[in-house]
DNA sequence: GTGGTCTAGACCACG
DNA sequence: GTGGTCTAGACCACA
């Protein structure tokens, strides 16, 4: 698994990082109980700081997407990822207003939208 | 027209303020030529520096949201909201992705996703 | 002749206004001795503030573009308009070189330069 | 490279600084990939507000002619600068136009005029 | 009274 | 230490 990441963007690198492993699990290249590498040597191969990886799987352990065994290293929860309950549905609403509210305002049509979000489900 | 921002949010003042005057262009509760308050007294309306009113408000005008005119200060672009282009669309997939990605990793389906897009739009 | 004015532009209402005169004398549609309308009745045909119609014709005497006589009202200098002196070359350089310098960065050659202000001088 | 500023000029200090930088990429003094101090550092060797620098480099950033690197800090577009278009050259053509429109007015003839652009042309 | 500019100082997120 | 955000207060240009 590749992981691109943008130094110019605006998004911090360990957001990047949390949403390129969250597409990794998404499209089953990362399987439940998959180990992933150490803070150490992902962050020596994409050449970035330890603590940017360190926040980037801190986030993902605290939304169970991962564990952190102090033996095995890191891997990808096992028992997989916790089923959206109603505060991830409100969260997500949310994300997706300012998203929806702007594309109404450039005349984009529910239709073309939802034909979007189905293209991009396709491609996981 | 009613703007409610959250002050504890992670999400900057400026941006939500940006965000909610486009939810209001959506709705139409805000139209092309109609005035919006000056800096100043948006910003003590609001009880927020003028200076962050001010920026997402420049970055409203960068966006051809608004313009400010020279006589009648900041007004909805009469012309209307620049429609979408391929740049946005590109925009718009790249934000949609990482919340698709999370989606599917806790088993939202595409039609349950499809469902509560729609129902935003619905909303506005 | 016409004035044509943006009000949403970042130039000044009255520099717009001044360089709308200096124009219509270099295409010969404004003469010499030439009466120009008083402050109230150009404020009023374009519709903006008596003061700064105010302001761009005192800018325009102060460059000896016009005279304010007390009876004839505002003329175009019968004179001329004074010949361009050292200072007005030095002034012309200094506002041409950032012009220049960001052609030179977007690849602007000299002849693409000298040919554009070549049709610009052919306007007028 | 040296900064020059004026402050007692009219031109707003900012719009200086983005000048200056321009005028330094013309001339390769900065080269693409270069890195830029820091808004704070440039902002106290020069004696301004860090906001005031930091103003410069967003307009310059907006251009293209930087780009903020997450690591790497401010840095000179390493693409190089996004070649001049038509929107550009409109503009060039509307800063032109009164300038040229004042010096027919000063009896400045077009070929003086073409030499004076080509000897800033040679300076960078 | 409007927006534009500039300063000063503060806190935070990021790497 | 970096840029990003926010506040506060000031002066000016503009209409």
């Amino acid at each position: 698994m590749l992981i691109n990441l943008d130094f110019e963007s605006k998004e911090p690198i360990y957001q990047q990082l949390v949403d390129r492993i969250i597409e990794g699990i998404a499209k089953k290249e990362l399987k439940p109980g998959e180990g992933l590498p150490s803070v150490r040597s992902l962050a020596s191969d994409i050449g970035i700081n330890l603590h940017t990886v360190n926040k980037a799987y801190q986030l993902l352990k605290q939304d169970e997407f991962i564990l952190i065994h102090r033996q095995k290293g890191v891997v990808i929860n096992p028992d997989g990822i916790p089923k959206a309950d109603d505060m991830y549905i409100d969260q997500l609403r949310r994300n997706l207003k300012p998203l929806i509210a702007e594309s109404i305002c450039r005349e984009v049509t529910e239709d073309d939208f939802l034909k979007i979000c189905s293209e991009i489900y396709k491609t996981f």
